[in-house]
DNA sequence: AATGAATGAGCGTTCATTCAT
DNA sequence: GATGAATGAACGCTCATTCAT
């Protein structure tokens, strides 16, 4: 692959992330181009499909995440900010484009290696938490995602939303 | 004809609120009809434009839904199981359908009306449970709906989805 | 036939050639029942089909225009001005109704009868006018009916089409 | 391919020509991709409405007639029957053609320009042929029109339209 | 490798026509 | 005889996908 085919990919891969979070899957290829600034043909090239495409953008925004992720705190007292930080960036910080991860049904290949990805460093987080005595210990990181995952397409007044945010951190943390 | 025209109007309507359920509004018209067994031209009979048929099966659910809820426990010691348990039945008894809802970026009319419903009807569950002491007395209306909304559409395994919902409701519940 | 179905006929009949006079044969059969005042079945009993609908309102409308003619003026000298009235009806009392025929480009059966019988009633006229001298004698009913049929479909201004019967009726004056 | 689209543009407007001459707009965009022999899709890449196909086949229509037109006598004695060739040209050398002008209710943007275009050219074909004698002096340019698109509309046997343009363009001639 | 023109299945919607009541 | 609900072919239009350049 010549170095700017892999421009165009990564161009490409950026408008769909783009269009996909705005209209969910009912944006466009012909719109994903546009954006790209490339041609119609160059998408189809890159990407054989449109689910192919979809896919593509999911498993970008997650690596791209679970890299964020990574970076973990060095002291045991800042785990729980850290789990609660990351919370709140997973449902809020990208509003619509968790919501990109729904639109497969079925997640396989690269997208459940992705996934996995971030599951791995979202349990890391939890962890860390639940040693430090912030997170309930019974919670799982199964049901951590269920509720990224709800809340992440959640809609509403922000502030109604926020609140709603509180309610569940509020669940995760240890019964005093 | 006209008991025929009604069951045929509930047949859309059923059929429309099974297909808008699972597909989002990318569901189309003509399963619609496929699955209410009646021609293309009979939807549009019934129901003018897409949009008008989309909004009869949101308030056709909402509907019924309130309807469910309005049948209020007599004692107070009753005020906590049944709001949860009504927050249990408008979270995982209609699967994916409260997500109709949103389906519909303004609410006007008889969809505004119907939801309205609905809402009082929570209200009013959620204010006995208040005073029964049973869910913390700083929660509103709108953030419990924010959570029905969320809850409403999450995908994944139902243990963790059932562990979930009792992470919220937890987080409901007074502090101890 | 009973004394309600040949109403209900007759008023069907009103009704399409007040339709399809406003609208051609875009003018829809629904709207025809409307205006009625019938159901949609009593249309289709009456007509099999929108062409023998539209047909028949075609031959009601001819027949009526020739009934009009018939009553013929009693002097020789009124002979011309009844010619030129009778061609200024035709063009512009009945505007788009006259569109009517140009609807159907074969006609055959009744409407060709109908047809005839207004054509003997011009010729009437035009020969009566012809002998009067007020209308050039070499002008034959072809081609009168040609410039009606043209003229009742002008649009424009109203100033502006009424000076261009003139320049017709002009044209169909002997030369002085 | 710049060429390729070119010339499905030019089949597309010419085939749009023939079946809205022939049909009005009841024609259908499927029968002009069927003529032009290129897929439905190919039409609307051309013209995104049916109603830009139909307005582009009128502007196509007006300018090539415009064009023909500006093809000016050298001679003042040339002008009387400069303009009735036009005359007989418009009518009857575009058959129906011309009624596609009627199409539209509201002219604007290029079939404006290309009407006002055509307009200006029989204009002037209209003062030079009065100025030369040949055309009445008080006929204008709206009523000529009106007459023009009368009889481009006109049906019937051949010899009885070409008499009754005959009688028109006596009607126009100045009284002797 | 990139382009964008062409394709055609599918969608929302309309309407002439049929038929059970 | 009258009704109007049901039907489905056809229309204008969109968009994922293909392919000639």
């Amino acid at each position: 692959m010549r170095s700017d085919a892999r421009a165009n990919r990564d161009r490409v891969l950026a408008a769909a992330e783009e269009v996909f979070a705005e209209s969910g899957d009912a944006g466009s290829t012909e719109e994903v181009a546009r954006r790209a600034g490339v041609g119609i043909g160059t998408v189809f090239r890159h990407f054989p499909t449109k689910r192919a495409l979809v896919e593509a953008a999911v498993v970008r925004h997650l690596t791209q995440l679970a890299q964020t992720l990574h970076v973990q705190p060095a002291r045991a007292e800042d785990a729980g900010p850290a789990f609660r930080e990351a919370f709140r960036e997973m449902v809020s910080g990208a509003p619509a484009k968790l919501a990109l991860v729904a639109l497969l049904e079925q997640h396989t290949g690269e997208v459940a290696a992705a996934a996995s990805g971030l599951r791995e460093a979202v349990q890391d987080l939890l962890t860390r938490a639940q040693q430090a005595g912030e997170v309930r210990a019974d919670a799982t990181l199964d049901e951590v995602f269920v509720l990224i995952n709800a809340l992440s397409r959640a809609t509403g007044e922000q502030t109604a939303v926020d609140r709603a945010v509180d309610v569940v951190l509020d669940g995760l943390s240890p019964r005093s």
